[in-house]
RNA sequence: GGGCGCGUAGCUCAGCGGUAGAGCACUGCCUUCACACGGCAGGGGUCCCAAGUUCGAACCUUGGCGCGCCCA
């Protein structure tokens, strides 16, 4: 076998490995195109710790087929690839296998945890770019970043001090979402509100002068070690008498006052409610409403969330250190001991979890940094109402204007090791120094003052913000930021609008003055095939790698795009992925049908001239496929791209134009064999083209063996969209001898011709047009539809099929074969079913409103219709009768 | 409670004003010289329900019913 023979069976796995080294051996991901008009996607960055999963499948399909599309239509086209450093699940995954050692991450100085992440990342961070290559994917690796890295480290450190100086960041006392797991704050998107079980209790605080008592009810009794008001509503007549006298707590025996406040529901409960300013996001309102400044709000919680005595002293020992789940248990106990207790009800509550950790979050007051979201949200806002970004479908503007109109400030600090330390200094006094390092803070500071650094690092997200312009070179004015910034499209899931999205958005306009991208196309969740969600603990998963193994990148990659219909949710069926490798497995015996036939690389980029109709129509097909194409892509149809691939290939071109050119190949027409050899060339040349953005590895290699190239073919160029060369005459023509060959197969086969047989055909009523084409496609047409000559002498008399089409009829004589019931029957289906649509017909346009308003060519069309079913009705019962 | 979306063939989904399509599944025939991971032919749908707009509605409007997601 010489090296450019197709092997019989097709093998993805060898292909894959091998191309794929080649591309990125040879720099073919980012050649060198200065002049070129740029295409820039930055990829929405892995986690370093992550594997991948089916949605980084889907996320980065769709990404490549627009590169690579875009790529074949000459743009300097440039995928920006790396990883995020991922906080909270790196610091984890470390400490995990510190905890292996026996060693704990408190242990050891901070730097040196560092260093074990930092080799950590080195030694497995890669897997997922490992694994982004078996896809396909044609990142630019030589430009991989990693938002920890020094660029973009140094980009975070401008955007900080830059915000803090613009007063945009701020450091400020409130309540945070405490994670009580991985004792850090984390933003209010962490936070994931799950529906529990749970109960509403009852109590009864004593007033302070033994004049009565009310009633309380919470669901989390524990906090009332910590209460510091009763609130009742200023219009609940029940209270009125009450307002501003003192409550003395059970338990602890504090002393807080009854305040009058909207938050108090007067239906729920006894209408009056316990206000723990410092562990309730409601309660910390009313509390500074009724004068409470958050520096006297008490605690009762350390880091862990434990009790933890309160600044006033009150809180009895025996309930210190006690979790708050123990402290639950004591506190319940000791009240229906004091008969404090009245009664106990079930009730569904609604309860905070931390989205990496799963414990319930602690609302907890302490100093964190915050970025005032609002006001870069305006801008934000104001680019997409202007239309210099839009999102893909256009539906997920609401979700983002409806979350940006909303906003709140943006918790950016974290108690962890692992991140971007935020750049600011205090001196003894606690005064703040926002700088780029040390010695710029110490400046500001002056000399002499003794100087640290806060502790806490960025929120990840805060980094990620600056992705689509920190890897680009920002805040260096780099010639890459220069020509690909803005980026071009941003393709993610639904999911991380509010995450990324909008935060890119903010920063991107903040600091460039651009939004980062002019469309944003987001993709639904890819789901199991009964349409759960994939989740690991729920054991659904599918493995992308494993799909690669078992039927090709290039399978799951077309599977992907087929079925991305623009944000659905994608329920992932493996039979849809065989039946697309199906698909590679036919294109891959198409060229080496093609291969078998002389037929090889196309020699021109322009379609041949062809002179046969069957030629012609193919390459104007070829071109009506092209523009479909590129219509799909310019609307972001990834499924109508895929599809309209799909069926060109299979149908257009293996199922008719490879069976119609048999005869011609087998012919001894030399003219002929050479012009269609020629076209079907350029056709599969052009199949392979259009199919590579979304097939990378089979089309390049059968690329490859149909001759020798002078390019690859991740740098041939697109098809060239002509419409000049689509020929109406030439498709006319064919769409006739597809239908009669079709007609011929459908009547053969419900009259239970053996499959075999070949029998003789015989033409009435056939105008010279179709004597003509009938002359022209004989040997088609004998071939395909098993005629053996065709006839226009009368029909021999007897039992014969009837074949309606056009103003001709075609008869094949099955005298002693044919069931006269059965072709009664089919003749009398056919007709029934024109004469239905003639009944319809003929109501619509005799109605006068239609003629009247309907438009015109409508009308038009209309009318052309009932006449050709008319005349079909027509030959159908004329065929009956002859049968007799 | 606020917002978004979805109910079309057995399944998964396109279509979104001119009278219903695809893939898979299903049925019959075919070991036809590229391919059985194939070829040919075929069956299958009150387009969730109701009212309205329109010459005409799966498509637009309103209201139901059912399901999902996001934010409180």
């Amino acid at each position: 076998m010489t090296d450019r023979e197709i092997p019989k069976t097709f093998d993805p796995a060898d292909i894959e490995s091998r191309w794929y080294a080649h591309w990125e051996e040879s720099g073919a991901f980012r050649p060198d195109r200065p002049d070129a008009e740029p295409f820039t996607i930055v990829i929405p960055p892995p986690n370093v710790t992550g594997s991948l999963h089916m949605g980084h499948a889907l996320d980065n399909t769709l990404q490549d087929v627009l590169i690579r599309y875009q790529r074949m239509r000459g743009r300097d086209a440039l995928w920006v690839v790396g990883t995020d450093h991922a906080g909270i699940a790196t610091q984890m995954v470390v400490e995990r296998r510190l905890a292996a050692d026996g060693v704990k991450r408190t242990d050891m100085m901070r730097a040196e945890f560092e260093t074990k992440v930092w080799d950590w990342k080195e030694e497995s961070g890669g897997t997922i770019t490992t694994q982004l290559r078996r896809l396909g994917a044609s990142c630019d690796w030589s430009n991989e970043r990693f938002t920890m890295d020094d660029g973009l480290s140094k980009a975070v450190r401008k955007v900080f001090v830059d915000l803090y100086d613009k007063g945009l960041i701020y450091r400020d006392k409130r309540l945070v979402n405490w994670d009580p797991k991985f004792k850090t704050a984390i933003s209010d998107l962490e936070v994931e509100t799950r529906e529990v079980n749970g109960r509403f209790w009852h109590m009864t605080y004593p007033l302070a002068d033994g004049s009565g008592a009310l009633s309380v009810a919470t669901t989390r009794p524990e906090t009332m070690l910590a209460d510091m008001a009763v609130a009742v509503h200023p219009d609940d007549d029940r209270y009125r008498a009450m307002v501003g006298k003192m409550v003395k707590l059970p338990i602890t025996g504090r002393e807080i006052p009854i305040v009058t406040d909207e938050h108090a529901d007067p239906e729920l409960g006894s209408g009056a409610v316990k206000i723990t300013p410092g562990h309730d996001f409601n309660d910390f309102d009313v509390g500074k409403r009724a004068g409470i400044v958050p520096a006297d709000m008490l605690n009762m919680f350390d880091d862990e969330a434990r009790i933890v005595q309160t600044s006033d002293g009150l809180i009895p020992n025996a309930y210190l250190g006690l979790s708050r789940e123990d402290a639950r248990k004591a506190l319940v106990a000791e009240l229906e001991e004091t008969g404090a207790l009245e009664r106990v009800e079930d009730r569904t509550i609604q309860a905070p979890y931390g989205d990496r950790s799963g414990v319930v979050i602690e609302p907890w007051l302490t100093d964190q940094w915050y970025v005032d979201a609002e006001t870069l949200a305006k801008p934000a806002m104001a680019a997409v109402r202007s239309g210099e970004t839009k999102f893909v479908p256009a539906t997920w503007e609401k979700t983002y204007f409806n979350w940006m109109e909303n906003i709140q400030p943006w918790c950016i600090s974290r108690q962890l090791w692992w991140g971007h330390q935020i750049p600011a200094w205090y001196d003894a006094d606690g005064n703040v120094f926002v700088a780029d390092d040390a010695e710029a803070a110490q400046r500001k500071a002056g000399e002499g003052a003794a100087l640290t650094r806060d502790p806490d690092v960025l929120d990840t997200w805060f980094s990620s913000g600056l992705w689509p312009f920190s890897t680009l070179g920002w805040p260096d004015e780099t010639a890459m930021l220069e020509k690909h910034y803005p980026t071009d499209v941003l393709v993610t899931g639904f999911d991380i609008i509010f995450f990324w999205v909008a935060r890119m958005m903010m920063q991107g306009i903040e600091f460039t003055g651009k939004a980062p991208f002019h469309t944003v196309y987001c993709h639904g969740l890819v789901r199991a095939a009964d349409g759960q969600k994939m989740s690991k603990s729920k054991g659904n998963t599918v493995d992308p790698l494993g799909i690669i193994d078992k039927y090709g990148a290039d399978a799951l990659r077309f599977t992907m795009t087929a079925m991305e219909s623009q944000g659905r949710d994608i329920k992932l069926d493996e039979r849809r992925i065989e039946g697309y490798r199906n698909f590679a497995t036919k294109l891959w015996n198409a060229a080496r049908f093609a291969q078998g036939y002389g037929i090889g690389a196309s020699q021109t980029y322009a379609p041949p001239s062809a002179t046969s109709a069957v030629n012609r129509w193919i390459i104007g097909e070829t071109i009506r496929t092209a523009q479909a194409l590129d219509g799909a892509i310019a609307e972001y149809r990834f499924d109508s791209f895929a599809g309209t691939a799909y069926h060109f290939a299979w149908d257009r071109f293996c199922d008719w134009y490879l069976e119609l050119i048999k005869p011609v190949l087998q012919g001894e027409d030399e003219a002929a064999k050479e012009e269609t050899k020629a076209v079907a060339g350029w056709v599969l040349d052009q199949i392979l083209v259009m199919l590579h953005p979304v097939m990378p590895f089979i089309t390049e290699e059968l690329w490859h063996k149909m001759g020798p190239r002078p390019y690859d073919l991740i740098h041939a160029k697109w098809v060239a969209a002509d419409a000049h060369h689509v020929e109406e005459d030439a498709a006319r023509e064919v769409d006739w001898l597809i239908d009669l060959i079709g007609a011929i197969r459908s009547s053969r086969s419900e009259l239970n011709v053996p499959a075999g047989a070949k029998l003789p055909l015989h033409v009435r009523d056939a105008s010279a047009e179709t004597a003509a084409r009938l002359g022209r496609n004989t040997a088609m047409i004998e071939r395909l539809a098993r005629a053996e000559g065709i006839s226009t002498a009368a029909a021999p008399e007897g039992g014969s099929a009837q074949i309606v089409l056009g103003e001709a009829t075609y008869i094949i004589p099955l005298e002693g074969v044919i069931d006269l019931a059965a072709e009664r029957a089919r003749l009398t289906k056919n007709a029934e079913a024109a004469e239905k649509e003639i009944k319809s017909i003929e109501g619509r346009l005799g109605n006068p409103k239609f003629r009247e308003k309907a438009k015109p060519e409508v009308v038009v069309e209309t009318e052309e219709k009932l006449v050709e079913r008319k005349a079909e009705a027509e030959r159908l019962r004329a065929a009956l009768t002859r049968l007799g």
